[in-house]
DNA sequence: CGAGTCGTCAAACAAGTGTTTTAATTGATG
DNA sequence: CATCAATTAAAACACTTGTTTGACGACTCG
């Protein structure tokens, strides 16, 4: 079975170069050879580019957002009260175990979901919230819950705020680290910065009005 | 004077450009082609594609930070104690002040900021931090003085929280107001998610540890 | 007037892009 | 073994990219 390695080797080069350099500066080219596979090779089994990097995105969302559903039913079938903190926990904690159970690297795909929001490829934003909105509708919507007091259009406000801080936080998290340790030599690693996210995430959430 | 218009026409065409789409994704041939003037003026001027990007910045940038400088500057002179929601409002509003004084579109200038960013050319990157990074450390400084009792990692680490929900929500400002006015009804200006910000920012910044 | 600089222009350049084509190779099935 | 589909391979395709060239006109200044 040949045909699942090429495909795999392909997704592995073209998640690791889009997420460095991006789309349009990544070449079917500098994929091809360092997946070590013919140039042909993406057309014939993704159809076109675009396709590839949608494919890319599908790898991990997938997972990942079932993930997220899941514990959101757990949270739910407890029915404790939901807090803030409890479900940003959440969402982190799903993120960090999907990411690391198949030995990939958190920020790359943190770069990534950056790349998709910014780098205005209107075929990708389509395509993931047509096969992923519902879910991170269900999750604004329990968050919301754990907010009351707070009109409709603040909170999704806010939920962007968030939603920003974090993603490029994160997307650049060598960067910042870099600069930190050669200004103070402190090594931060990503778990702790997650553990100073969320509390201030929260925070802003909270703000008074 | 020709030069001066074909200079002038140049930038102002690729500032929108660049905003839209990116760096990579603007050909020279469209800038100059919606500029119009001949293909040969950018290289002419500027000498090359990564020149024109910094000249674009320079523009923009050079009279803004001059602006948050002097805000800085009688602020301090005042030597009341600086709280850090009225430095982040002296920021937000400087940045307000500068754009609209030159009938420019703020947005459009929070998604050059923001592609300064992601958009990893490291020459704007190196260009940016090396012509204004002292201006930045001296707000970055005054704001660190207005919380104490923070740790400076953790101060620093907020301080990019506060960048990222700045730079993402404000640079995807159109996208968001459009499915807030689809889902409420609600219309957004700019200056009212400023409101919004900057106690969600500071709330941020003050969270407990 | 004539020299010389400055800006503009059309054209060409070399290199790189995604995609398609056609042929070779593989591997399983009857 | 022969057949046939699935996969890989090399080459070419058509097009776009940033940059350079050399001719041409406009202009100032001695």
């Amino acid at each position: 079975m040949t045909q699942t390695d090429t495909v795999g080797r392909i997704l592995d080069a073209a998640e690791v170069l889009f997420a460095e350099r991006g789309f349009t500066e990544t070449s079917l080219r500098t994929i091809t050879s360092t997946a070590g596979v013919n140039l042909a090779a993406v057309n014939y089994h993704f159809g076109s580019k675009k396709e590839l990097i949608q494919a890319v995105f599908e790898r991990f969302l997938t997972p990942f957002t079932r993930s997220l559903v899941e514990e959101l039913d757990r949270r739910e079938a407890m029915d404790e009260p939901l807090s803030a903190e409890r479900l940003l926990d959440s969402l982190y904690r799903v993120a960090m175990a999907n990411l690391e159970r198949e030995g990939r690297n958190p920020q790359r795909f943190m770069r990534l979901l950056g790349l998709a929001y910014t780098q205005s490829q209107g075929h990708l934003r389509r395509f993931i919230v047509s096969r992923y909105g519902d879910s991170y509708q269900r999750f604004a919507g329990l968050l919301s819950k754990a907010l009351p007091g707070l009109d409709p259009v603040t909170f999704y406000w806010r939920l962007y705020f968030m939603l920003g801080a974090t993603i490029f936080t994160l997307s650049s998290f060598d960067a910042i680290e870099a600069i930190l340790k050669e200004d103070f030599g402190a090594e931060s690693s990503l778990q702790e910065t997650l553990e100073r996210l969320v509390p201030a995430a929260a925070a802003m959430l909270h703000a008074d009005l």
